[in-house]
DNA sequence: GAATCGTGGTA
DNA sequence: TTACCAAGATT
């Protein structure tokens, strides 16, 4: 049970939290600089899972390139995903270029002004939402993010588990009690900025936190209780084989499903061990595995060639819910030769194609086997 | 509700 | 090395 606080208590936090964000807040983000709404959308979808100095960068070129919310409607699919190369989820910037489609009607682009018409934009999900809304167009609705979770449930002492999906509306109901009716957008940032600063997840510095009599779980000493969050579940082990194949015309590269991990990008020919035996899990012997390897890419691809293992040793790449080990095998064709499947590139068209961390893990592991 | 979807940083 | 964290949304 949450014990809201007196319409007096919660005046007082405003004008605290306000104050220290007025000092301290960080407002040379590149975008703080305004409060256009398509400013602040492409900057909300960069943060999601994502660390403000990785996406500083990002957010720059993204400008640069994209402008306007016309010209992110109308770019090529490649060319966005190059411009998202490295920042991972990648459906985030192919939903925003869907959503982008979705404002542009008759030529112009007409902006919703409320969350909840906001959250009918693929891509804006609550919390994207409420920030949007309250940063651009000063709708008082909190946006409850890893921060806002992190900080309300220290200074509430708010024991829901955060990972469950049921808990967010709790969160919700308390933030928009405290929002200040008169400055959301700063509001919400504010505690954004208290969240990574004083109230971080770990190595958190409440005794010098400008809101910690405010902060009933360090008044207590019990903030590292909170917030609860709940165990994920371990990545799943997936074992791969990549092909290199040179000829004459280049290496044998392909682009990816349209849906699914990594959609649309361009990799080198995977294979996954369960392909070729039941249980990868246990004792294969690598060159039975390599020789069926060099069957299936002739099925697939239409090429015969020798396979040969760079390295004994695997590749490790790791994603939220898999965990890949990336043995790299080589083959080398003496003529050129068409292929049923995927395309022969040259290194510079293959640099102008959308690659994955893990592609630039192998370029890496071969040039250091050479 | 549980799984899916990337990458970089840190203890 | 492992585990967890970082301005979540979709299916």
């Amino acid at each position: 049970m949450i014990t809201m606080w007196t319409d007096e208590k919660i005046h007082q936090f405003r004008k605290t939290l306000l104050n220290w964000y007025d000092q301290a807040g960080r407002k040379n983000l590149p975008w703080r600089q305004d409060q256009d709404p398509y400013h602040v959308w492409v900057s909300e979808i960069m943060l999601q899972q994502t660390q403000v100095n990785t996406v500083i960068p990002y957010y720059q070129r993204f400008m640069t390139l994209f402008p306007t919310v016309e010209a992110l409607a109308s770019a090529p699919e490649e060319q966005l995903l190059k411009a998202w190369e490295g920042l991972g989820y990648y459906s985030r910037v192919r939903n925003m270029q869907k959503a982008a489609q979705q404002l542009v009607t008759d030529g112009r682009v007409e902006w919703p002004q409320t969350m909840k018409e906001l959250e009918k934009l693929k891509g804006i999900g609550p919390y994207t939402a409420a920030a949007i809304a309250s940063i651009a167009f000063l709708e008082p609705v909190a946006a409850i993010d890893g921060n806002a979770f992190r900080v309300l449930a220290r200074l509430f002492k708010i024991d829901a588990d955060i990972r469950l999906p049921r808990t967010r509306q709790l969160f919700f109901e308390v933030g928009n009690q405290l929002i200040d009716p008169k400055r959301p957008g700063d509001f919400n940032q504010a505690i954004m900025d208290l969240g990574s600063s004083y109230m971080t997840a770990k190595n958190y510095d409440s005794e010098h936190s400008p809101v910690k009599a405010f902060n009933a779980a360090y008044q207590d000493g019990t903030e590292d209780f909170y917030p609860v969050k709940s165990k994920a579940r371990p990545a799943r082990l997936i074992h791969y084989f990549a092909v290199r194949i040179t000829s004459p015309s280049g290496y044998l590269f392909e682009k990816r499903p349209k849906q699914g991990l990594l959609a649309n990008f361009w990799t080198m020919p995977l294979y996954a061990l369960t392909e070729f035996t039941e249980d990868p899990e246990a004792d294969w012997q690598l060159a039975e595995m390599v020789t069926a390897t060099e069957k299936r890419l002739k099925m697939d691809y239409g090429i015969q060639t020798t396979l040969k293992p760079l390295s004994e040793k695997a590749i490790t790449h790791v994603y939220s819910h898999q965990k890949w080990q990336v043995i790299v095998l080589t083959g080398t064709l003496d003529t050129e030769v068409d292929v049923k499947r995927g395309q022969w590139q040259t290194l510079s068209e293959i640099a102008k194609k959308p690659q994955p961390k893990v592609q630039e893990k192998i370029w890496q592991h071969l040039r250091a086997h050479k």
